[in-house]
Parts: structure tokens; sequence; C-alpha cells
RNA sequence: GCCGGGAUGGCGGAACUGGUAGACGCAGCGGACUCAAAAUCCGCCGGUGGCGACAUCGUGGGGGUUCGAUUCCCCCUCCCGGCACCA
């Protein structure tokens, strides 16, 4: 064993140790194995080149809980993938002019070795990548269930389309109306693709949130807001247009307004509005401009209300009245019907659109005390709780529910409505216009229209020996792709040469990592022994789309009878961000410059804030920006790879670990890493000073069991005693999840071991302190630094491979002593402690107390008003 | 606007179900070792007053409950994240 800590040779065993045993490959138990099983899964990663922080933060998150759950006596998985279709690919093929497949092998090759070099312990048997036919071919499988049973359907509508990326994008990936990839501004296309039917689902998808409490609040409230749920009442105002009878559909939240209805507004795609158009230009400007200018939905909510007449009107479906119907750049295609009433008098929008086209206002709803006024909106207006019906005939004085309830049997009875429950969620598009994603298995036939690929046909491999050069898909120039037989009559046909959106292929991998090598089924009986996964890790960037998808996704398999659970996630664990310095400055041109900040000197004020900063290269003044996330385009990235080269895999996974708490942001720090590098070293040292001084004064063969023995001196039982308390202390927050005072109880165990005396008379009493002390130290950074633990625990001789041994328990006798000291306060502040025998009565302590010094100084002979007596923690003499 | 989460030293962050605020680390200061430097080790390290024992203030701001509040309740400010003409 080397005096010094070299990581790269730890490391190099530790690994070399655990492939050539194949420590992490899981399986499935024998019968009598009682073990639960532990299915711990950090999110795939795209295989874009290199590993960033995120990565290292997420990947040793996971290998913390697998490694310490497999201490605990569980049957641990861990695996790893490649989410590997996407757009990156493509872009870097129009680049370099590399086909996307032999890029992404590439990237998978170098980001495996990476991961292999940080230790992870991951089953690689079960590695997989999404563009493999063998994965994708399931996606397929299950696409052509989904369109037996209905759930993926092929229709056309008015799709987001990026302009960039030349593709369909879902409402998920639209931000603030830009394209979640590219942010360029969002344009509407009507497009065909295919849906999955995601809404059929979406009750469920809600419900079941009140059943993952190993989920964050805020994700359950993000997926709640997004399914978004209202209850309401879908009616029809009738009407006729030369001479054609039809029905206005209109959906509401507040059918007790309903005889408040002074108009009615149609989305600019709504039929009626198009039909409005056809003989009227002046209307078919506004329609157009509406529909082009109504994509940025950020700048719709502060859009002003603009709206015009179609000069059609419809009749009250309660009181037969005509109302007119408008057409309003407030109103959305894609919500509800894409109409709705107008009640001005109770809705702020509508109020507003009355107001500037001059449509009456007609109050409905009161609340006793106040009045109303029709030039000024007040909230009370459209107050469900307080308001009772007026001026609505049979309705009068009905309260909110009484009012809907009312409203809609009288709808319901003359064929014109009911209640209903209306959905913000939307079905999931998933047809691409890319190359670099799964064929959507279809073949398109002049006779037969479109055809289903049939199973035995799967998988329609995509080639791989495509270059993309960015203009449309080269899928439709590929004639030997194109060409086939329609599966049904036989005659020549097309394949689709749409792909599916590459959220599908992150749907299901958790449950195929279950079933490795099945070319014969999506998945098996051994999806159900792992499944749901129990700890399942990743970015908050997920937190809807990834995640809500994924959650649909199961639940069809399910319902396929693939999978036995509901939900596929039992726990959530959501990382925070890594965050660095930012430094820039503004070009002459107006631009902006970013300066990594290895290429600067901070400049800090005389309490150590940063100022500013230098750069180190010609001593020229940057700005400081402050924190903020890793970034290529900032250029305050951190490549692990210098990292794990300068202190070894260990030190940037206790550093990560330690820096803080998992679901908070960390920032970077290059003095903490060398703090972190210190202790590693200092615990090497420690192993060292061990083996050489402390050994040799045990019995031989006493190692595994140096359990120390009662009675020893107090100077090494308090030594014991802290080590102990540390531990428990450490066992519980490890079951919080909290790291970071994990690792700082690794720190104060080696702090108090290092105060044992290895020298002296004292010596020999505490070398089974020391030994049993580090054994528990070793055994408790093993999970966040399992190379140093692995080498440490073997060169000493506490056993053959520290992943056998079991996970360390304070020992009760450890932390009995026999005097305590309590806190002693006086009038609720703190004023010194008591020292007082362990058992000490009530009695006994408050006589203690009293007679303290600060507590006479207080009472000034006077009797307490009061002794309060915390057992084992404080007494307060309230004078 | 609505929903969720935050605010603690120079910095990252601790504080179990209300019980010594600032653990652990980083930075800083002082010292030991060294010809010197690095590394390492030891000590100090929230503000104010005091040589000192100690006193006093202090967890974004203001109130409250309590023997005792970073922790519980009410009001407010600011920050972060999500959603948003959803009818």
């Amino acid at each position: 064993m080397q005096a010094q800590y070299q990581p790269s040779v730890v490391e190099q065993d530790a690994q070399a140790w655990w492939d050539s045993r194949g420590s992490f490959v899981a399986r499935e138990p024998d019968a009598g194995d009682t073990r639960p099983k532990y299915y711990c899964l950090s999110m795939f990663p795209y295989p874009s080149g290199k590993l960033h922080m995120g990565h290292v933060r997420n990947y040793t998150i996971g290998d913390v809980l697998t490694r310490q759950h497999r201490m605990r006596g569980y049957n641990v998985m861990q695996p790893m993938g490649w989410d590997a279709f996407g757009l990156p690919a493509e872009n870097a093929a129009i680049q370099n002019r590399v086909p996307p497949a032999r890029w992404t092998y590439d990237n998978i090759a170098y980001m495996k070795g990476q991961l292999r070099s940080l230790g992870f312990a991951i089953d690689w048997t079960r590695e997989l990548a999404t563009c493999q036919p063998e994965y994708y071919r399931w996606n397929q499988w299950l696409f052509l269930r989904m369109l037996e049973r209905g759930i993926a359907y092929k229709r056309t509508q008015v799709v987001n389309w990026d302009p960039v990326d030349q593709t369909v994008l879902a409402n998920e990936q639209v931000i603030d109306g830009r394209g979640w990839r590219t942010g360029a501004p969002v344009e509407k296309r009507e497009i065909p693709g295919y849906y999955l039917a995601i809404t059929r689902y979406a009750e469920e998808l809600l419900g079941e949130l009140d059943h993952l409490p190993g989920w964050p609040e805020r994700v359950r409230t993000m997926q709640a807001n997004w399914i978004g749920r209202s209850e309401g009442v879908r009616f029809a105002f009738p009407y006729e247009i030369d001479g054609e009878p039809g029905q206005l559909w209109v959906y509401t939240t507040r059918a007790d307004t309903i005889m408040g209805v002074t108009f009615c507004a149609v989305a600019a795609e709504h039929p009626l509005a198009a039909r409005a158009s056809r003989d009227d230009p002046a209307l078919a400007a506004f329609v157009e401009e509406c529909r082009r200018g109504s994509v940025m939905e950020a700048d719709l909510a502060t859009m002003e209300k603009k709206g015009m007449p179609t000069g059609l009107s419809v009749r009250h479906p309660l009181t037969g009245e005509s109302v007119p119907v408008w057409v309003g750049n407030y109103v959305l295609m894609g919500y509800g019907d894409g109409a709705v009433m107008g009640v001005p008098a109770h809705d702020e929008r509508d109020f507003a659109f009355a107001l500037r086209y001059g449509l009456p206002i007609r109050q409905v709803i009161a609340v006793e005390g106040e009045s109303f006024s029709d030039s000024r909106w007040q909230d009370w207006y459209a107050d469900k709780a307080r308001g009772r019906c007026v001026h609505s005939g049979r309705y009068d004085g009905l309260a909110y529910a009484q009012a809907v309830a009312a409203v809609a049997g009288d709808l319901r009875s003359r064929g014109l409505g009911d209640t209903r429950v209306q959905w913000r969620l939307r079905d999931w598009g998933v047809s691409r216009q890319r190359y670099w994603g799964c064929p959507i298995p279809i073949v398109h036939c002049e006779s037969c229209g479109d055809v289903p690929v049939p199973d035995e046909q799967l998988p329609v491999v995509l080639p791989e020996d495509c270059v993309p050069d960015g203009s449309g898909n080269p899928l439709a120039r590929r004639e030997d792709f194109l060409r086939c037989a329609c599966p049904r009559c036989g005659a020549q046909a097309r394949r689709e040469t749409d792909t599916m959106d590459t959220f599908v292929d992150s749907s299901w991998y958790y449950a195929r990592f279950a079933c490795p090598g099945n070319d014969q089924a999506m998945v098996d009986a051994r999806a159900n022994y792992w499944m749901p996964v129990d700890q399942y890790i990743g970015g908050i960037e997920h937190a809807i789309l990834h995640l809500l998808y994924s959650r649909f996704w199961s639940k069809v398999m399910r319902d396929v009878g693939l999978l036995a659970c509901d939900e596929p996630f039992a726990n959530l664990l959501t990382q925070g961000m890594v965050l660095n310095h930012i430094f820039s400055r503004r070009t002459a041109r107006g631009g902006i410059e970013y300066f990594a900040p290895d290429e600067v000197d901070l400049q800090t004020d005389g309490a150590g804030r940063i100022q500013g900063a230098q750069l180190r290269a010609d001593g020229s003044a940057v700005d400081y920006e402050g924190i903020g996330t890793m970034s290529k385009s900032k250029r305050n990235g951190v490549d692990p790879q210098s990292l794990i080269e300068t202190y070894g895999a260990d030190t940037a996974r206790f550093y990560m670990m330690f820096a803080s708490p998992p679901e908070q942001t960390l920032e970077w720090s290059d003095a903490s890493v060398e703090g972190a590098f210190r202790f590693l070293r200092r615990v090497w040292a420690f192993g060292h000073a061990v083996r050489t001084e402390v050994l040799p004064r045990l019995p031989a063969g006493a190692i595994a069991n140096a359990a120390p023995a009662a009675g020893l001196p107090a100077p090494l039982a308090d030594v014991r005693r802290e080590v102990h308390l540390v531990l428990r202390q450490a066992n519980h927050d490890f079951g919080k999840f909290q790291f970071n005072t994990v690792a700082s109880a690794a720190m104060k165990m080696l702090n108090a071991l290092e105060r044992a005396p290895r020298e002296g008379e004292l010596a020999v009493q505490a070398a089974p302190v020391v030994v049993e002390g580090l054994s528990l130290l070793l055994r408790l950074l093993s999970p966040i630094t399992p190379h140093l633990a692995h080498v440490l625990w073997r060169e000493l001789g506490y056993g053959e491979d520290i992943l056998d041994s079991a996970w360390p328990e304070p020992d009760p006798a450890a932390l009995e002593q026999d005097e305590i000291e309590l806190v002693l306060q006086v009038n609720g502040k703190h004023r010194g402690s008591v020292r007082v025998p362990s058992g000490a009565s009530r009695e006994d302590i408050e006589r203690l107390a009293l007679a303290s010094e600060p507590a006479q100084r207080q009472l000034a002979g006077q009797p307490p008003r009061r002794v309060v007596v915390v057992p084992g923690r404080l007494v307060n003499v309230v004078a």
C-alpha cells in the first residue's frame, strides 16, 4: 500500500476488481431469496458527445443510493442506456457530413468510457440504445396495438411548426411561443399526422398524482396544472344560415351566468369564421391576421382584445333571443370547441371586449352590499362563492352550484347541452418530419390507403447510412426505403417517412431494462419483478414532458397486458442544476463576449465578495455577471474529464455530494473541490497510519470484530461515543437523501478518530476503538467514494470486498454515558450548562439547576416561578 | 394574476417531532515546521461593548403564540421555478 494517495492507481484497481467479478450484474433471485428489490434509475443521457457536470451529479446520486441499498441487503439494479435518436445527430451530420448513426455510436463509446471511469455500479449487461432496431421495433409494435385500440389515430390538424428544425412540435415543446430546442418562433400549419390519445387517460393521470407520495410536490402540481381539469357545461346555440340549420357549441364553467349572454365569440380558425369571411373581405383579412399573429402565446396574454362581427347570429338556447356572433382574437381553437359565450358582466375578458365594441352588459349575478356599474370592472363580478343569480327568471336567488345544475338540466331536456369535464391536456402528436428517429410503421397504398405494417414485418428498419443535408427529410429520397409492397393487396406502395417523436423512445426504456435480450416480446415477466422503478432521478426540466408521457405509455402497456403496475416511478428525486460564475464583456460591436472562469482573476472587496475580474491574458477588466447554469454559450462549464484526471473520480463524486443537498442547485467552487481532495488524502493517510501503527497492537485476526471492550478510559469512550453519534446522525440523513451532511459526518468521524492517541499509554486500548471507527467510516464513505473505500478495506484486512459488508449501525452501548450535560437556561436565555448523572430524576435536575450560579444570581433569593426540564436536553429556570 | 419553493456569517451550507443558531467545509488571519516555498499540523474566525470572565444584538421586514421560535400562526418585501386570454 502506497503512503501517498494516488487516485488513478486506486481507481484502476477497484474498477478492475469490479469488472473481473461482474459485481454489478443484477439478477432476479432464486426462490427462497427474501431480499427486497431496489430498482434505481437515473434518466439516461442523450449521447451528445461527452458528459457534463449535470450528468456527473445525476449519476452520482443514483450510484450512492444503489450502493447503499446493496449494503443494506437489497437486490439492486442500476442500468444505463442511451436516448440515441434526435436532432443534434442530424445537425452534426449536416455540419460534418457524417451519418448520424456513426456520430451517435462514437459518442456513446466515449461517454460510456467516462461513466466507467467514474466507477458507477452500473449493470452494463442491460445497456440499450434507442436507435437500435431491437429496441425501437417495440415502439412500432406498441404503436400498432394503439392503432387497433384507437389510441393512436391519424388526423389533420393545425400544428406547431418549427421553421428551423422543419418539424412539428407538441404543445409541450412550445415554450413562450418558441420551439423548445431552437428558440425559433413557432408557426401554425395544417399537417396530417399521428396522435396518441393521452386525453383518454387524463382522469387517471390526474387522479394517480395523489397516490405518488414519493414525488416532489412541485412536480405533481406542475403535472396537475398541465392536465388542467375543469368542470362545466357544454351547450349549443342553434342557428340557421341560408336556411341550413346548425349549432354553435361552446363550453363554460359559468353556466349560472347564461342569462347574461349578449354575444358569442369564435376563434379565427372556427368554421363559422371561415364561412362568414367568404363574402366579407375585411373579416377575411382580420381572420388571417389572427392566424398569423396569434401564435406567440406569451404575447397573447398581454394582447389587446380585438374582434369583428361576423354578421351572423345564433339563438340563445333558453330564451330564444338572437345573439350576434363575433370573431375574437382571444378565443383559442384548441380548447373546448373554439367558441365561447360572451357574458360581459361576469367575465373580465368579455367585459373588456364589450366595452371596446359597445356590446350590451347585462348583470345577472349580485353580491349583497355591492353595487354594479357597467363602466368599471370589479373583482366580485366573477365571484362564484358569494354571487346569487338576479334578472335570470326562474334561476333568481340560486347560488353557483344550484344554478349550474338547473341550467344544465334545462339544456339537457332540450337536447342542447349537458355538464362536461374539460381538459387542458391535448392528444400527443408524435409524427416528426425527421430522419433520425423511429419509423412509423405505416404503408401508403393507392388503393388501400394507410395500412399498418404487420407484426411479422417488424421492425421497419431505419437506413443508417443517410447523411441529411438540412433540406427536408432524406428518407423521402431513399427509394430502397420507400418502396414496398402493400401488406393488404400486394401492390407497389410507399412507406411513411415520418418518424416518431423521441419522447416515445424514452417513455418505456425503464421497463425494457428489466428484460435484456428478449427478441420475442417488448417486455416479459422480469419486468414485473423489477417494476416499478423504486427510485428515479433526473432533472426538473423533465417534470412535465418525459414524466407525463412515460406515465401514459406505461398505462397503455398495462392495458395491453404487459405491465402489472399502475405507475412506473414510485419515487422521484429531481436534482438541482450545477451553476458557475459568469464573466462577460461588451464587444465594440455591441455583442457580448463570455470568458471561462479559469481565464480570469477575481477582484474581491474587503469582505471577500466578488467585485469584478481581470482577464489573465492581458489584465483587461471583465464584468462579473453572477451565478448561472453551466452552459456552452456562457463558457462557464467545467469539463468532468479534466476534474477526473486531476483529482480522480472519488473527489469528483465526494465534492458533488458534499457541496449541497441533491435537490438544490450546486454552485461550483474550485477551492471546495480542492478541499474534498484534501479530505480524501487525509482518509488515505489515516488508513496508512492505522495499518502501520495501530494494527500491530491488535491480536492477530482481531480486526474483523474489533468491538472495543467495556470500561474504556474516558478519553477513548468519548472518541467512540462521538463516532457512533455521528454515524447515527449520518444514517438518519441518508434516509432523507441529505448526502451533504453524510459527507460532513464522514469528516467529523475522521476528526474524532484522529484525536485518539496512537502513541503512549492509551495507544493499546485505543487500537480497537480506532480500528472499529475506521471500519465504520470506510463503510459510510463507500457509496460516495467507492474506490478509496474498496482499496483501504482490502489493504487493512477488514475483508475481501466492502460491497459485501453490512451497512454500519451505531452501537447503543457506545452512546451511553455516566454523566450528561444539560443546557441551562434562565428565563429562556442560554446560561451555560449543568452536568448531571445520566439517570438523574427531574427533581435532582431542578435542584442542581436552581443551585447553579446563573440561576442564583437571577433569582436573588426568590423562589422560581417555574422550572422546565426537557429530559436529556435542557433545563430552564423561570424567575 | 394563479400555483409551488426559497431568503441563515465573507462563501457553500448545518440545526432531530419548538430546546446551546452558524455543525462540516471553503476563504481569511495568526502561529509551528522549512534556508525558502509548497504540502502538512495547531489556533482564531457573526456584529457591538469589554483586557477579561461576560454582556448585548443577531436567521429578509413587522406583529403574535410559548418558559423558550431559523422552526408554529398572521401580514408584508424580495428572489427562483411552473402555468396563464383555458371560457
